[in-house]
DNA sequence: CGTCATGTTAAGGA
DNA sequence: TTCCTTAACATGAC
């Protein structure tokens, strides 16, 4: 379930079930899953590490831990990947089928059910050692954006899911802050203006804090007894969730007129991935 | 059968 | 060296 306003939900409502919990054990199902540790050296990191706090970086959450009250600077990073979930459940609960790795805590146990096995429990930084600044944070400025886009030739779009400029944007809000901000996802990067990147930002953090908004209305589904809709997790308490073509501008709808002037939605490939735009409200 | 999928990153070319 | 593009990873849904 991963862009970050999915990630920002799912921290906030770990955040006081985990921080004080001490970790007992580490179950490894699948070894990929912790790449590029190894079973044993997570195991050997985490063991009777305290949770002191749960972060989010980008799409990452990041749990700093202390040992005997003492900070160890280590941590637990966590990425769920393209369809990892997480679950908090109790310690005797049967085991989820896509089950890859388990935090023993306690009386509860942090897992990590992810069917493709893209997500991952690692102590290694190397992946949150570059990541560039989050996009709902006031450090993220025009300046910042404008400088970083003026050495590249690659499309505007591309340059959005590059985690080392702005960390937390993927396929879907790409799309959506660029519609948004009317620029095409195929005008490169170095050709924006800085209004272009004004506008930009404006948009990635409204797209952003709406679907966090959106998140947190809902009655999320963190125990894992329904299926999911594609972003969210819905409980059974009756939230009727839009599916996406409902929920967003341009993803996903092509062909279907926009909402601004009904123009069919354009699908083209960029970098490997489908991009999607209104061809008249976002020009080249 | 084939195509597509919210992400990251290795490999190879320019 | 740096930048850029493509495809691999693994599994299921349609």
């Amino acid at each position: 379930m991963p862009e970050l306003p999915e990630i920002e939900i799912l921290k906030r409502h770990l955040e006081p079930r985990l921080e004080g919990s001490t970790i007992q054990g580490v179950t490894v199902f699948h070894p990929r899953s912790v790449r590029p540790d190894t079973p044993e050296k997570l195991l050997e990191v985490l063991a009777d590490r305290r949770i002191q706090t749960v972060q989010r970086r980008g799409k990452f959450i990041v749990l700093q831990l202390s040992l005997n009250g003492r900070d160890s600077h280590s941590q637990l990073i966590i990425h769920l990947g393209m369809t990892g979930r997480l679950f908090l459940e109790p310690a005797s609960a049967s085991i989820r089928k896509h089950t890859t790795v388990s935090l023993s805590l306690g009386k509860q146990a942090l897992i990590l059910k992810d069917m493709r096995k893209f997500g991952r429990f690692t102590v290694d930084t190397t992946s949150i050692d570059k990541l560039g600044l989050d996009p709902i944070d006031d450090s993220l400025t025009t300046s910042y954006l404008f400088s970083r886009l003026q050495s590249s030739r690659q499309s505007i779009k591309v340059k959005l899911l590059d985690q080392h400029i702005i960390a937390g944007i993927g396929n879907i809000y790409a799309a959506e802050a660029l519609f948004e901000s009317r620029i095409s996802p195929n005008r490169k990067a170095h050709e924006l203006m800085r209004t272009d990147c004004a506008r930009l930002i404006r948009a990635i953090k409204k797209v952003l804090k709406k679907s966090i908004r959106f998140g947190q209305g809902l009655d999320l589904d963190f125990a894992g007894d329904t299926p999911s809709n594609g972003l969210f997790y819905f409980g059974s308490h009756g939230t009727r969730s839009a599916g996406s073509s409902e929920r967003f501008a341009v993803y996903g709808r092509e062909k279907n007129p926009c909402r601004i002037c009904a123009t069919p939605i354009s699908r083209t490939i960029l970098a490997s991935r489908a991009t999607f735009w209104c061809h008249s409200c976002q020009p080249n």
